[in-house]
DNA sequence: TTGAAAGCGCTAACAA
DNA sequence: TTGTTAGCGCTTTCAA
């Protein structure tokens, strides 16, 4: 039923156990057991089970990648891409996402660790701080993390969020813009207090009060739509927006067009981050992109260093993903300008 | 270094390892025992070894999920529900991603049976034929199969895209459209035969020529910019269009944009699959929708009834789910009606 | 080159 | 209730 095992194949091809896991393992073996043995094989439809290789080898020949959200589009890309790198080198994809919820985060490590991965892919959705940095340290096999800032004794790569929002910003403020607000989602987060340190520094080297860049941060549970109202209902809104993220982003230009307020004539949009919409977008929107498969490429291969000793001794790896700002149509300047 | 055993559990415990496990799995244990265990446990941090578990009680808790692109949007809330779900009820999630390639499927579902999995969840992105089915039927573990006509012996779950489409083109035709084409991928297989046998119905249903039922497939390589752009080259253009899948809809949305051709007024416009893009888009697309959650949950619940043995002996269980038209701004009668 | 046998860490059957 | 031990399916010495 659940399938034969290697003593079924020993048995049919009349040899040994030891000569089958041979010929399996590509060891030396004459040329008549590996033609006795191959024949075995595939009269019996033979699997070999992983986990009794496992036991032996104390490889699983998995690894495990927690993520916040797999229904982002802006992660998406990233795992397909670390997937696909994954099984070019043997490995296998054990996936689980978190909802940014600490609790599920523990669980899945106790899990992936219980399960012996070979190593760990982690984008942490709650900040890594102490107990989290305690799990890691005590995971026992090889890790890459991804968009945060963690102790140099661990692998990860991180895409510049902060020099990319701040040329973003810089771009709005050359083009006459003064008030200028960021709509960031998990503000006590990594990759939101990045995005808002690039927004703030922009200004300040533009010699601006740093009053006029209105970071507004948005909840899980906040509807963006209700925020960039009220961000408009005051005497002196904000003349641009900046914004993460597909929820943000779709909320903000839902209120906008029941303003009936254009955009980039009454109001100039940056998408912090980009998808195949953001082109299809009247205008087409103005969006800081960076790409998934580098982000994949380096994650991966920091992890595949590790696992394989090729970094032995050296200092864990640090990769910066660059942004990069594509001009569409969604700015313009200000209708009052300096204002 | 790799971590503890549970020998190493008992030592510190001074109990044997029999006892140990017993602890470990709840079974009738004194308290004195258990406070014991517990302690031993909790000092060496101890985690025990799921794969040689696993090797005893014949049972993974891990089930393979093989879809055929991680980062469609369309597929990303299926397979975050399929994880949730999949983890409440102790179980995890080993994904891989085919990119719609054969010989990837087959590959993928080797190494799945070679782990052992307890359970497979499965879309097909090449045609669920001989090759295929032969090694679901030899598989091993329960299946539930999603989007395809599957023979009556797996469970599957599948969405109603027949009806779904029907109903949008007749809400078109209502309209008073009389020249339709239909943009779907992956013409060839289930979603996309089915995709293209509800359009074809309404037509025939309405007692119009299946002749003015433009299908056209759209290959992967294939810019569907391009594909608009000949269909709107004719004397006698379709006056709607109804888009499948993101890609395809933003491709043609472009090309409709450089031509300044207007929505709903000179096109009209049906997107099969609903994002958070079609509500923000100007004007907002109508959308044929469905619930990711609804799959989700009929997949997993096939797949836990028959690894619980729930179902034993009935028929597996098919599902189908349902899809609804959400009317927006996208579509508007004809320019010159009946033409 | 091949066979025999130990053992990976755990569970479960059997004894006590 | 607890301890002892066989054995899950494989890899890997060690002898032959």
């Amino acid at each position: 039923m659940t399938g034969f095992t290697i003593k079924d194949v020993a048995r049919e091809a009349k040899v040994s156990v030891g000569s089958v896991s041979r010929v399996l393992n590509g060891l030396a073996v004459s040329e008549a057991m590996k033609k006795k043995v191959d024949a075995a094989v595939a009269k019996l439809g033979y699997q070999p089970n992983s986990l009794a290789r496992s036991m032996r080898t104390r490889s699983t020949g998995a690894v495990g990648f927690l993520v916040t959200d797999i229904s982002n589009p802006l992660y998406g890309a990233t795992i397909n891409a670390v997937d696909a790198r994954l099984r070019a080198n043997g490995l296998m994809l054990l996936l689980a996402s978190s909802g940014n919820r600490l609790q599920t985060e523990l669980d899945v490590l106790a899990e992936f660790k219980r399960r012996r991965v070979d190593g760990l892919l982690m984008a942490p959705g709650s900040d890594a701080n102490g107990p989290m940095l305690e799990t890691l340290e005590r995971f026992g096999a090889p890790i890459a993390l991804m968009s945060g800032d963690f102790p140099r004794r661990f692998a990860s790569v991180t895409t510049d969020y902060r020099s990319g929002v701040k040329s973003a910003t810089r771009y709005l403020l050359d083009l006459g813009h003064r008030r200028i607000a960021l709509l960031t989602p998990l503000a006590h987060l990594w990759p939101g207090r990045e995005r808002i340190a690039g927004f703030r520094a922009a200004f300040r080297e533009a010699g601006l009060p740093e009053q006029n860049a209105l970071v507004r941060p948005q909840n899980l549970g906040l509807d963006t739509a209700d925020d960039v109202a009220d961000l408009l209902d005051v005497a002196q809104p904000p003349t641009a927006l900046v914004l993460l993220g597909t929820r943000i982003l779709a909320g903000a230009l839902r209120t906008l067009r029941e303003r009936r307020l254009r955009i980039p004539a009454d109001l100039s949009i940056i998408s912090i981050g980009d998808t195949e919409w953001t082109a299809v977008h009247e205008p087409p929107i103005t969006a800081l992109r960076w790409s998934a498969d580098d982000v994949a490429d380096a994650l991966v291969g920091l992890l595949l260093a590790q696992i394989n000793g090729v970094a032995a001794g050296a200092a864990p790896g640090r990769v910066t993903v660059p942004t990069e700002l594509v001009l569409r149509g969604s700015c313009a300047a200000p209708r009052d300008p300096g204002a």
